[in-house]
RNA sequence: GUGGGUGUAGCUCAGUUGGUUAGAGCGCCGGACUGUGGCUCCGGAGGCCGCGGGUUCAAGUCCCGUUACCCACCCCA
């Protein structure tokens, strides 16, 4: 058989599985205290869930859904990406009928069909929060906010990211705006891209995005959301500045932020660092969404959230050298000096871990030297040994591996005295 | 989907104009130190040289095909 885990897909070993589990710890305590509670929602949703919610024209519906029909004859997809799935389920349960809001966390993988390259996984990891039912700018500034501190909290210095901000309007100004670019790019069709053009009619912001440098020195020239969004979006997106001033947060605005995601409206933000992930620079990003849950045919109910992507800010954290200090996977350890003593080594090292301790032992008959070593290594700061003569005098001598001072500890005190030792 | 690069020991990689039993470093196991780690030294185990075909007296090395991975385009986490 072919045992290689699928293109785009990646075996997490434990050197770094342990970070991947800190960045979740660390979230998930950061998450806590600005009052958001964990959801689990299904790997797979009707299709139709990501085609109403994304958007059809966006590049993850329209080229990177892994689409498949189960054997009831309907289209299931794998998750692209986790807000869309907390809207359905918030409007499921309603957890925001009434007036009543809903703060919420998520973490886990999600699935696209894209050539993989670096910081680019077909399955690839989100954690990400969402905050409903609440239209206040200050949602959008806290939002931001526990994004920022997030990756403050994993060690990533301020000064290799930056934070983009933008408004994209709302039903009133952004209709008006869109038709505007949209006329812009057909007066400068000639000197923009075939993508671009096709862009005036599925999504005209997108253009901004466009790489192309003769594109992106035109739209240049096209007006700007910014000059023109209607005054409750105005009023919106400069409360929003102000709070995280005052935060010490500090971004950048970019009127040519758009993101690939078509529910988004008024605020949006991104992430970027400029090492470690290739090609690619954004780690995290997200916006505010007041017309997702109409759009599944729920009331109208305001919501804002963002995802930031666990392979990326791994990467991030590895060009900033960040390091996250791996526990001792071994406390104690038991030493046997000979093979005869194995049955009391396990009974000692079964009772040190009852007493909470973690402690690992040589099975396989190794020298007294090789466990030694392997003690070493795994960072055990004390020692068991077991030995005929400690054995006949119902003891063990307990090495502190710091300090090389051995003693003999009879077998009763042992969980006592390794804790002692153990700090 | 398109393009480029790379597949040799568990890992990182050498391998000269094709030429005998394919190498190094790290890691692993053992020993020097007959019951003891991190340093040093010595020894050892471990290799369908990605796969298939071709050229040749002879292929890890050249040619063709294929596959996997990586990187880039597009776009995003």
């Amino acid at each position: 058989m072919n045992a290689r885990a699928p293109k785009g897909t990646a075996d997490m070993l434990p050197e770094v599985a342990r970070t991947w589990e800190h960045l979740q710890r660390t979230a998930q305590t950061l998450f806590a205290r600005y009052g958001y509670a964990p959801v689990y929602t299904p790997l797979f949703e009707h299709t139709e869930v990501f085609t109403r919610g994304i958007g059809e024209a966006t590049d993850i519906v329209s080229k990177e859904m892994y689409t498949f029909q189960d054997k009831g004859g309907r289209s299931i997809t794998l998750r692209p990406e986790g807000t869309a799935s907390v809207v359905r389920a918030a409007l499921e349960h309603n957890l925001t009928a009434n007036g009543q809001s809903a703060k919420l966390y998520y973490a886990g993988p999600m699935f696209r069909y894209e050539r993989p390259q670096k910081g680019r996984m077909r399955q690839f990891w989100q954690i990400g929060l969402e905050a409903l039912g609440m239209p206040e700018p200050s949602l959008d500034a806290e939002v931001i906010i526990v994004l920022m501190r997030f990756f403050d909290e994993l060690g990533l210095p301020r000064e290799n990211m930056r934070l983009l901000i933008n408004s994209m309007g709302d039903e009133a100004c952004r209709p008006v705006y869109r038709d505007r670019v949209a006329s812009f790019i057909r007066e400068h069709s000639d000197g923009l891209c075939e993508e671009c053009n096709r862009r005036a009619e599925t999504n005209p912001l997108r253009a901004f995005d466009c790489k192309n440098p003769q594109c992106s020195q035109i739209m240049s020239e096209a007006p700007l959301l910014r000059d023109e969004l209607c005054d409750d979006c105005a009023a919106h997106y400069a409360t929003v500045k102000r709070l995280l001033d005052a935060a010490g947060v500090s971004y950048i605005e970019d009127p040519s932020l758009v993101r690939g995601l078509d529910y988004y409206t008024r605020t949006v933000f991104e992430v970027q660092v400029d090492a470690g992930l290739g090609s690619q620079n954004a780690i995290g990003g997200g916006g505010r969404y007041d017309r997702l849950m109409q759009e599944y045919g729920g009331p109208a109910t305001p919501g804002l959230g963002f995802a930031l992507g666990f392979e990326r800010t791994m990467l991030a954290m590895q060009a900033a050298g960040v390091i996250v200090p791996g526990p001792a996977l071994a406390e104690v350890y038991v030493a046997l000096v000979e093979p005869s003593l194995a049955d009391a080594a396990f009974t000692l090292a079964q009772e040190l871990r009852d007493a909470g301790i973690a402690v690992e032992m040589d099975h396989q008959g190794r020298s007294l030297k090789s466990q030694f070593k392997q003690a070493d290594r795994l960072g055990a700061r004390v020692v068991a040994i077991v030995g005929p003569e400690e054995i006949a005098a119902g003891e063990v001598t307990l090495r502190d591996m710091t300090t090389k001072e051995e003693s003999r500890v009879s077998l009763g005190d042992i969980a006592g005295q390794a804790r002692t030792l153990l700090g």
